[in-house]
RNA sequence: GCCCCCUUCGUCUAAUGGUUAGGACGUCAGGUUUUCAACCUGAAAACAGGGGUUCAAUUCCCCUAGGGGGUACCA
């Protein structure tokens, strides 16, 4: 059997980091198993699901490079939905509720007062039939409920091992509210037995919802798949990842600059006993990956560590990996640019900086006015190579005695209008002897 | 309130009833670059606290504290 997995995100708000682990572990493990990885919206809450916000997710995750072998919006599917309604109402094992949502937060509120769980009391459960046909001919509409099996529930959890949840401490979850509309728990169910998902991969706040769920396949004549439920992401201060959490959307972290892949390596790898560290693919995370290696305890998701992981994989990216990019943002640099110029990147786009240095036009900085001159005056004839810079420079130090950072800083200046920067012996070559005589004399170019 | 999970260097983690408690990132130092960055090498840095069990506990048990999750007509 191959495995099927899928990734279901409502489309209530763009994607977070949180999501993208969820995303990224069920594709991993679909890559690894050579399986398929299913995108399903969850869009059956209209109120708040918008076509823009689906639209979106979709964008987050072609940015990461995960792809999906199947698209399944469930709004599409609402007569499936229907057909296990009616099938569960013939079993017996949905039955009509009446308590208005008001009602029961109100009782809740006294069982948690008299220190006993908020579990629903089952009373519709007890209503006759005259007080039923009562209460619908007074205009009540009735929501409908689940009937759990009081037992204990268990599963092999692919990452916590053997879990165990008694169904008895849960209230009968309400599948259809009195609109007809659906909640999460059914549409779900009964999409993973239809699309044939074989593995339930999803974040450890799922995982009570978990057995319900185990009851709700069984009462559809359908076995549960296997079940995952992996650690969560926490801020970088060690608290709960507000799903308002602007900073961590996938989107702020694609307009910050960061390579879909450093975004991806690093909500993937921390957590794990794997490094973060960079690979030059996605791929060559998933020959790696196992459940086994995910901890239980929530981990930190820090954006200064991301923005590090940024750049190292910057620094050892082919030129092949990021020409096509660099061209889009005008620079025409090719291999020997790439390769001065990558270790001092913290993100892609400051190889535009890099660029006017070796293209102009740029504003020197002439910190030496005295050395520059002298400078200029000594700078050879082309053609220029790697040796030209030790060979000008000794130049230099001979004609003015400056030595160290007193002979390079004004150099550096002047040519490049930075203080900081690759190595001149690669950048001199590149810009040039025009420009750089121009500059030294303190002329843009 | 109740239920479940978790707690090892700053961070992500490995391992183990007897270890110099290992690695990666960061930090610091040195080297290289006659400058800065990148790069290379090295160093400092941890078993949450308290009780047990045991010849021995970071490892097993209990308690406390802290963190996370759940307890929805959210997903």
């Amino acid at each position: 059997m191959t495995a099927r997995v899928r990734f279901a995100p409502s489309p209530t708000g763009r994607l977070h980091a949180g999501n993208i682990r969820t995303a990224l572990l069920n594709w991993m493990f679909a890559r690894k198993m050579s399986g398929d990885f299913l995108l399903r919206l969850d869009d059956t809450d209209s109120e708040r699901s918008t076509q823009a916000f689906a639209k979106g997710i979709e964008e987050d995750l072609f940015w990461l490079g995960l792809d999906w072998a199947q698209l399944v919006r469930q709004s599409d599917r609402i007569d499936r939905y229907a057909e296990a309604v009616k099938r569960l109402k013939a079993s017996g094992r949905l039955y009509p509720a009446y308590e208005t949502s008001e009602e029961l937060e109100l009782r809740r509120k006294r069982q948690l007062a008299r220190g006993k769980p908020p579990i629903y009391d089952r009373a519709a459960l007890k209503l006759t039939d005259e007080e039923r046909e009562r209460l619908e001919s007074e205009g009540h509409k009735a929501h409908w409920r689940f009937k759990l099996e009081s037992r204990d529930v268990a599963w092999d959890d692919l990452v916590r091992g053997r879990q165990h949840v008694d169904a008895a401490s849960l209230s009968d979850p309400v599948l259809v509210r009195e609109d007809g509309t659906y909640l999460y728990t059914l549409p779900s169910v009964v999409d993973d037995i239809d699309l044939g998902i074989t593995h339930v991969i999803r974040g450890e706040d799922h995982v009570a919802n978990t057995a319900p769920q185990i009851q709700l396949f069984e009462a559809l004549g359908a076995a549960a798949p296997a079940f995952g439920h992996h650690n969560l992401l926490v801020s970088a201060e060690g608290q709960a990842l507000s799903k308002r959490e602007r900073t961590l959307s996938i989107e702020s972290l694609r307009e910050e600059g960061l390579e879909a892949l450093a975004v991806a390596i690093y909500a993937a790898t921390i957590g794990t006993s794997d490094a973060v560290a960079p690979h030059a693919s996605l791929d060559d995370l998933v020959a790696a990956f196992d459940f086994s290696k995910l901890s239980r305890s929530p981990a930190r998701f820090d954006p200064a560590e991301l923005r590090l992981l940024n750049a190292k994989l910057l620094h050892m990216l082919p030129y092949d990996a990021v020409a096509e990019r660099l061209r889009e943002m005008g620079v025409e640099g090719n291999t020997d640019f790439w390769e001065a110029v990558r270790g001092n990147l913290n993100v892609l786009a400051d190889a535009k900086l890099w660029w006017r240095v070796v293209s102009g036009p740029l504003d020197p900085v002439i910190a030496d006015k005295d050395l520059c001159e002298k400078a200029a005056g000594l700078l050879p004839p082309e053609p220029w190579d790697d040796a030209t810079w030790s060979a000008w420079s000794a130049a230099v130090k001979d004609a003015t005695g400056a030595k160290g950072k007193a002979l390079f800083q004004p150099l550096r200046l002047a040519l490049t209008g930075e203080d900081h920067g690759p190595e001149l012996k690669l950048l001199l070559p590149l810009i040039g002897r025009a420009r750089a005589s121009a500059r030294l004399a303190g002329q843009t170019a």
